[in-house]
DNA sequence: TAGATTGTTAATCGATTAACAATC
DNA sequence: TAGATTGTTAATCGATTAACAATC
């Protein structure tokens, strides 16, 4: 399908759809450019500029059908499927993202979740159950999972990166404070609030 | 000090400040622009042209000095002091929270805790004591705490981000999936892995 | 009709990148 | 000296924004 998108647009049209699934869990049935800007801070401009670049989305003077604008979305981004991926690390923040409804929103499924201490393998956080670490590769390989979130403390992120790479993940969500060296064909994405919030401070002390 | 930053510079000067920690916290003494690129995926280029506007940070043939780019850039982004934060929600969430380094690194202490289950309130993690949610607006004002991290369900996030503003919060992390309502002098940062996933995913596919 | 909001243009600004002399 | 890496320039590309006609 023509050309690839760039980082910018895919990484707002997703934002969009972000706000698309809660405003239509509030009940709204349509809404507006100015409305999707309120929550993402993306000019109202810029996001009615990357939707008219994939068609006439919209109903001047009236905004867009939210169900209509989420199928387009996920259209483009090619998310209509489910998504499987897999957890490592079932300790309070591996316990917390297994039982979010943050991924199920968006058709992704938590196909799995691994730890290493045999006090938590055989257990079920709200209905996944909680698999031996050393089965990890064989797992990820028969289900052809290529994300990996890792929920463990830094100075095992390494190496539980490491042994997602060799079971053929190729995104890796690391929630540890450390870096991970990775092959070049691998994604990280570090999620770390503290560098958010040294830049928002930065912003509000100014 | 002279000019304010982009938001685009800040973003990023604060990303080097968590490679440089955690290098640090490797042993490492030095690093270049390379290797700063590798573990954030901004342009070498980018980073040097960023650094070279506040002054001549780094030697020719060797790299950047970690000590001293880290002081320079925590003078920068003005982040040098400690930062008292409020965090609501002391499930398992709120707890992982707590109980990472991530924000102590960067200097950033977790003043209080707050949870409205008896069960929790009087409970200690990891030496910070989980206060009534009925006093958030007390402790936040008289410590004059100006961010607070949300880690509860979904449906009480919007009463909680209220009660956190009416404190005198101005900035919020939101690791609900919930969209926030708030005025428009406090700054609402979600964290959204999904979003990030599906972004991420495409990439990936394309 | 009147009000609202899209789709689109045009102008500006910041980000990105390659290239390379300077210099450790 | 030779190799490595910074600091800086110049050229390009994408993001941002204001403005407004089109139209629901």
């Amino acid at each position: 399908m023509s050309e690839r998108l760039t980082v910018g647009v895919a990484a707002r049209l997703s934002r969009y759809l972000q706000v698309l699934t809660q405003a239509k869990k509030m009940g709204k049935d349509r809404i507006s450019s100015q409305e999707i800007s309120d929550y993402t801070n993306v000019n109202a401009t810029q996001i009615r500029r990357d939707l008219s670049t994939f068609g006439k989305f919209g109903k001047r003077g009236v905004g867009y059908n939210i169900d209509s604008l989420l199928a387009e979305i996920r259209k483009i981004l090619r998310t209509q499927g489910q998504h499987n991926i897999a957890l490592v690390g079932a300790g309070r923040l591996g316990q917390a993202i297994a039982s979010s409804p943050i991924f199920a929103e968006h058709g992704i499924n938590i196909a799995a979740v691994f730890d290493t201490d045999p006090e938590k393998v055989g257990r079920t956080i709200d209905g996944i159950h909680v698999s031996e670490y050393d089965r990890l590769r064989d797992v990820v390989r028969d289900k052809n999972i290529i994300v990996g979130v890792l929920a463990v403390p830094g100075d095992t992120a390494q190496g539980a990166a490491d042994d997602l790479v060799d079971a053929g993940v190729r995104i890796i969500f690391n929630y540890s404070e450390a870096l991970l060296d990775v092959p070049a064909d691998v994604q990280v994405h570090t999620s770390n609030p503290a560098v958010e919030l040294l830049h928002a401070l930065y912003f509000h002390l100014t």
